[in-house]
DNA sequence: ATTAAGATGCAAACGATTTGCATTTAAAAT
DNA sequence: ATTTTAAATGCAAATCGTTTGCATCTTAAT
């Protein structure tokens, strides 16, 4: 038995970040007759081992010797969009951000952005979903979300 | 005196709607030793007249007969953008949109957004200062800020 | 080993936005 | 009213993120 000695248990977040492993995620990939290549192998490796949304050409430079083309970064991103294994995020600056999401969450949430050095940090608060139900029945609307993200300085660069 | 009979009274927005007089605006240009000219005219008048937010694009498209060259919006969008006197929104379709905004007024609101037909309601409601200054505190952030828009089925369109 | 659907590389195309530069113009100065 | 000049415009070319057509490759099933 590991770790038989009093140990913190690790806070779980609601967006789950603890890494998954690569082969749960090659096999979400198989089920969906998808295959697995290079390109998205290396493009997952990345992904996993970062906590913040990345651009496309975060990815590309993340890659050793251009292990692939960043068209091919732009499809598989679409790709891992549709299937749910990624969220896109947008800081607003013209640039999409993806960050892998855990099986079965839908990695909805929202990041602390410092506007001087670019700094995030990953948000646990949530619009809340009372006055949102209260904001679609009193305009009719149905399924609705939000898209919410915060900016600030961060103490580094105050 | 006009209206004596009963008559419900106007709800004031927070964010102000109400029109402004295109004199104020040109007002606000030549305090800040900006010349009027007829671009910036026909831009503000399209501003006034719509309630919400437009895109160059649109703006363009709203002029009559070419009255301006589409790089000249964009330049006044980013001098009226600059002195205030309009705010830029990102609904996430890669596209600025702009909204008038009043005197005094900071701009800072939010909308609904229908994913079928683009129609958009105004929303009065902001996400909650007592829990934005906790994800200020808690992260050590100063001058939190914050983008937000709801997105969802209209009416219409369910 | 064969095969076919799926994936990639590459270059060209795209749409929104920005920019250089010659020309025009609003508004201040005379 | 005329002159003057900083500011603004038009136009075309450039930029940037993203998408796409197409020939070529590769995964994974047969
Ligand atoms: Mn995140
Ligand atoms: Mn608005
Ligand atoms: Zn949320
Ligand atoms: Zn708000």
């Amino acid at each position: 038995m590991k770790n038989a000695v009093t140990k913190t248990k690790p806070r779980a977040h609601s967006h789950s970040h603890q890494r998954q492993e690569m082969s749960a995620l090659t096999g979400r990939l198989r089920q969906q007759a998808r295959k697995i290549t290079g390109p998205r192998a290396a493009i997952l490796e990345i992904l996993r081992q970062h906590p913040h949304p990345l651009t496309n050409k975060e990815i590309f430079a993340a890659m050793s010797g251009g292990q692939c083309n960043l068209a091919t970064i732009y499809r598989a991103m679409h790709l891992l969009e549709e299937m749910g294994m990624v969220k896109r995020f947008d800081f607003g600056d013209g640039t999409a951000r993806f960050e892998l999401v855990g099986e079965g969450d839908d990695g909805h949430h929202h990041h602390l952005v410092c506007t001087r050095c670019a700094e995030v940090v990953e948000i646990e608060e949530c619009f809340p979903s009372a006055i949102e139900s209260r904001i679609a029945a009193a305009n009719g609307f149905t399924s609705v979300t939000h898209k919410l993200e915060f900016f600030g300085i961060c103490p580094e660069c105050q």
